[in-house]
DNA sequence: TTGTAGGCGTTATCAT
DNA sequence: ATGATAACGCCTACAA
């Protein structure tokens, strides 16, 4: 910067304004700023930049997977509002584990990011305090939880599953179960939203309903390998997680299991895929890309100095009801 | 840091090494420094010691797109090496849009990332330019590009292209047919390989056997009309994107299409999906996530100083037979 | 092994 | 509208 300034024949300081300001330079020193910038191929330096002005323009996200398709929605979302602003995106994954997440927390705090999205709605003690002590702006995404850290733009998993849940039972299915990743806190809510849902319906409650399978499609196979042998009279399943409704629709094909005849089928999440099998899956409908770009909205919002009315939003969900249930 | 150093009763600097090199601090010393750490909940400040050292600890990651499964592996690959090495990771998407790649190249450059990974192989004049000038490691991804910035991990998609259609040749397809993204770099190279293989196993050229179609699912679908009027003798499909060839497979079910009787079916990517759905769909395998491990190694090893054999890593392929033909 | 001095490249602040 | 000066918080280089 010291050398645009020499060649143009200004201040530092003038730099920087034609840099961050223009409007606040006259159209000649302007011109000249540019065409040594440009002469010079110099590039800004940000670094210290937010050291001096102590602000940064990069924003962390902590995901729970990174391999998980649901999430880059989300993520295309964040990128979509934080792109045209200015603002860079940092990547981290957590794995679903407290410590782990404490850590990232830990190295993008060193990094000096101006706010942060958070997926998991967990976190240490140690993760609390040391967000509550950075002061920057907090979303949390995965599900709305009792005692949020700052911000909050999801859904509710029990209420979602409730919903779909009740749907199945209105649909007249009455033996109904549910499938759901094991060691997975967003699952665990989704089985309570079921189980309350079979409750309400007036449907006798079976332990033997409710099974936890791996993540990916052999979870959908897994969980009808266990209808088959532990609870063979289940006319529909519901699968609380990402592809394991398509995992399981692909096993009944392969074992000549009408659907929904002999089982019904529900998706938890509503991926272009459950649309394009055969039959198509009853899906919720989660914003997972609206999540995205609201999380980064009120995060620009406060950063940019704004208050907020809202600390917390449900953006809902919706169910789209297809031909496997 | 100041009132660490004071706290502890020692200077910044021993501070400094306390954080850094620990091992060059007494352990008493170095014991009271992270007490007083603690004490304080003191976070080192990344940005200040970046611009201090001129040199920083984040990578930065620029993708065709955020919304596709494929690349979500050589994300999780690149995160796997970039994480225990104390790296973070800054992401963007280019849109396959080399105007658009520039300027996040740009940003990047200004947020001093000390390492740069690029899917794309197309880049604009001045993009190369900037590259060349920060003087900083780069890594291509997307194809093994015949006039590298610097660094390439990769495979080649006009030979992967044209195995996979020797190999439809070989089982005794003579009428294969070629379903490409359209404006697609990477689908195009993919067509390249399709005709030489063509030519080389003596089958005739059709220049309709091959359609530029849609991304998702729906653009295997296009792929199956397109056969139905325009060319229904075809015996073979050969889908070089994504989810083109399970889309193709489901638009085949609700025809009531056998595969492989009516129509086989070869993917270019080894999805989950791929395995799952029935029949299971021949594909290519790409070592996705190798790509992701080994850009990621090349790049750290660059940046502590040591110099590399190979600056162009062909990671290759691998064909996965299956029922769809 | 520890400390001192100076500077990394920018912006905040105050002055002109 | 522009400039001078002093941070921002750390590390390099050198000294003790």
């Amino acid at each position: 910067m010291r050398e645009v300034a020499k060649l143009a024949g200004v201040s530092r300081m003038t730099v920087s304004r034609a840099l961050n300001q223009p409007e606040k330079v006259k159209e000649a020193l302007r011109t000249r700023v540019q065409e040594a910038v440009a002469e010079l191929g110099y590039v800004h330096n940000h670094l210290a930049r937010s050291l001096s002005s102590s602000r940064s323009t990069v924003i962390g996200l902590i995901l729970p997977s990174l391999e998980n398709s649901i999430f880059s929605q989300t993520v295309k979302g964040i990128s979509d509002v934080l792109r045209p602003a200015g603002f860079q995106l940092m990547l981290a994954e957590s794995s679903d584990d407290p410590e782990e997440e404490e850590r990232v927390i830990a190295a993008f705090l060193a990094q000096r990011v101006s706010g942060l999205v958070l997926h998991s709605t967990r976190h240490s003690a140690a993760a609390i305090k040391m967000l509550r002590g950075a002061a920057i702006p907090v979303v949390e995404n995965g599900d709305m939880p009792a005692d949020p850290v700052d911000m909050v733009v999801s859904y509710s998993n029990r209420g979602a599953a409730k919903a779909m849940t009740l749907h199945l039972a209105r649909l007249g299915y009455s033996r109904i179960a549910f499938a759901g990743l094991v060691r997975n806190p967003r699952a665990s809510e989704r089985q309570v939203g079921f189980r309350e849902a079979i409750e309400e319906a007036g449907l006798p409650f079976d332990p033997r309903a409710m099974v936890g399978v791996s993540r990916g499609f052999v979870g959908g196979a897994e969980a009808i390998s266990y209808i088959e042998q532990s609870r063979p009279d289940t006319d529909a399943l519901f699968c609380a997680g990402d592809v394991l409704a398509a995992g399981a629709l692909f096993d009944c094909d392969r074992r000549g299991w009408a659907v929904p005849g002999r089982l019904a089928l529900a998706s938890f999440d509503d991926l272009d895929l459950m649309r394009f099998v055969n039959p198509a899956i009853t899906a919720l409908r989660l914003p997972r890309y609206e999540i995205g770009r609201r999380s980064a909205e009120m995060l620009l919002a406060r950063l940019l100095g704004r208050e907020l009315p809202l600390r917390s939003v449900d953006l809902g969900f919706e169910i789209l009801h297809r031909a496997s249930a």
